[in-house]
DNA sequence: ACCTGAACACCGTTCAAGT
DNA sequence: ACCTGAACACCGTTCAAGT
C-alpha cells in the first residue's frame, strides 16, 4: 500500500530531539537554528511547530534526549547498595552520567540553561533522593544534599573562568596580566593547579580529577551533617 | 564655553554599564536591546558600539556592575577575621554579597551565562582566596574548595526548577502530576519543604533559610577536608 | 572623535493556503 | 492531519556618511 517513491518517515517529536542532539554533536549550539534543524530533518522550519511549541521546546527536548542517555546508564546499577553505602552508590551513579557528558559536551550549558521540569530530569532526580532517603537522610537535609551537590549530580562542575579559544581573541589573558599584582591568591592558584593535562575534561577546570575529588569532599561532607542530625 | 542649549553628557562605558542595570532592574532582562538601551540613553543604537563591542559586552559590564556593588559591600570587612575563623569570615563576606543580589534578582541569571574575566568578578574572587589562604589551605584544596561552593561564593543557588509563572502556562505542574506516582521520594521532599514562605527569597528554593543552612554545610565541610589534611 | 540613518543578514514565529 | 511558502516583526551589526 506504501508508495515507493518517497519512503520519508514521518516527523515526530523524538526524531525532532535527537535529530537536533545530532546537529549540535556535528556542529555545535550556534547551529541550532529552526531553518537548520528543519533542514537537516529534510522538511521546512515551518513544519517543526506541528510538533514542538517553540524552539525552547527543541531545547527541553534535548535535554530530555541526553539525560534519557543518563537514565539508561544507571538503570542497571543496584539500588540496594545506597543501603549501606550511599556515597557509593551516589559516586557510581554520578560517574555513569558523566560518562554521557562526556560524549556530548555541549549538554552542560545547554543543562544549565533550563529550568521546566523536563520528564527525564525529574525522573533521574528521583533516583538521586532514592539515595539520600535509602542512606538516612531526611526530606529536608536531602534538599540541602541537593542544592550542595547542585551540577555535580549530573556529572558537570561549573566553570567560573574559561580560557580564550585557541584562535579567538586574547580578551582573558589580556586582563588577567593586568591585573595580576594585584591578584597574589589567583596567580598562585593558578600555577600550582594543572590546568593543561591530557586528562578526560569537560571544561577548563572540569577534568576527571577535580570532580572526582570535589565530589568526593561533597559527599563526605554531606555524610558527616547527616551522621550528625540522626544521632 | 559649552553651549547651554544641550546638557546632554557624552556617552562612556559606565554610563552604558550603569543604563543597562537600571533598564533591567525596571523591566526585566528581555527588555535589554541594543535598540532600547540606546533609547534609555538618548541615542541612536549605534552609538553604543562606540563604547562596547557587541551586545556580549554589555553583559559582561553589566556584571562589573553588579560584582562592583558587592566588592563595596564587602570593602569595610575585616581580613583578618580569616586568621582564627575563616569560615565565619567567608559566612560574612558570601552574605554580603548575597543582599547586592537581593536588590537585583535577576542578576544570577546574568552571572551564571558569563565565563569571561570580568575585573570585578576577579578580585571578588581574589579575596575568597585570601580567606581560604589565611584560614591555612593549600592553593590545591582551595581550588576544590572553590568550585565546591560554586554560585554560592557570589551569593546564590542554582535553582533545579524554576515554577511556573503566576500568569503563565503550567506546564510543569502539569508534568509534575502525571509522573507523581512514580516519583515517591520528589513528592515527599516537596511537600515537606516550605516553598511559599514570606521569606526573603532569590528563586523558589533559594530563601534565607535554605542558603544560609547549605552554605553552613559546605563550609562545615571543607572545614573538615581543611583540617584533616593538614594533619 | 563621535554620532547617525539606512541597510544587511539573519532570527523565531504567524498565517493563510495548499494536499 | 500534515506540510508549505511568503511574510512579519523583530534582532545584532556593518557601513558609508554626516558634523
Amino acid at each position: 500500500m506504501a508508495s515507493t517513491a518517497s519512503t520519508r518517515v514521518p516527523l515526530s517529536r523524538e526524531r525532532v530531539f535527537q535529530s537536533a542532539v545530532d546537529l549540535v554533536d556535528a556542529e555545535g549550539l550556534g547551529a541550532l537554528t529552526m531553518r537548520r534543524l528543519a533542514e537537516a530533518l529534510g522538511v521546512e522550519a515551518m513544519s517543526l511547530y506541528h510538533h514542538v511549541s517553540s524552539k525552547e521546546g527543541v531545547l527541553d527536548g534535548i535535554v530530555e534526549v541526553i539525560v534519557g542517555e543518563m537514565l539508561d546508564a544507571v538503570s542497571d546499577l543496584d539500588p540496594s547498595r545506597a543501603d549501606d553505602d550511599w556515597p557509593g552508590a551516589m559516586r557510581e551513579r554520578v560517574l555513569a552520567a558523566r560518562e554521557v557528558l562526556l560524549r556530548h559536551p555541549w549538554a552542560p550549558e545547554v543543562i544549565e540553561s533550563r529550568r521546566a521540569m523536563i520528564p527525564a530530569v525529574v525522573h533521574y532526580y528521583e533516583g538521586v533522593l532514592a539515595i539520600l532517603r535509602r542512606g538516612g537522610f531526611s526530606y529536608d537535609l536531602a534538599h540541602h544534599a541537593l542544592h550542595a551537590l547542585g551540577s555535580r549530580v549530573l556529572g558537570f562542575t561549573q566553570e567560573l573562568f574559561e580560557p580564550d579559544t585557541p584562535e579567538g581573541d586574547e580578551a582573558n589573558e589580556e586582563t588577567f596580566r593586568q591585573l595580576a599584582e594585584q591578584l597574589p591568591n589567583l596567580v598562585g592558584m593558578l600555577s600550582s593547579v594543572n590546568h593543561d593535562g591530557e586528562d578526560t575534561t569537560l571544561g577548563w577546570c572540569d577534568d576527571q580529577t577535580e570532580f572526582e575529588f570535589g565530589l568526593d569532599v561533597l559527599l563526605d561532607g554531606l555524610e558527616r551533617a547527616r551522621s550528625r542530625r540522626s544521632g
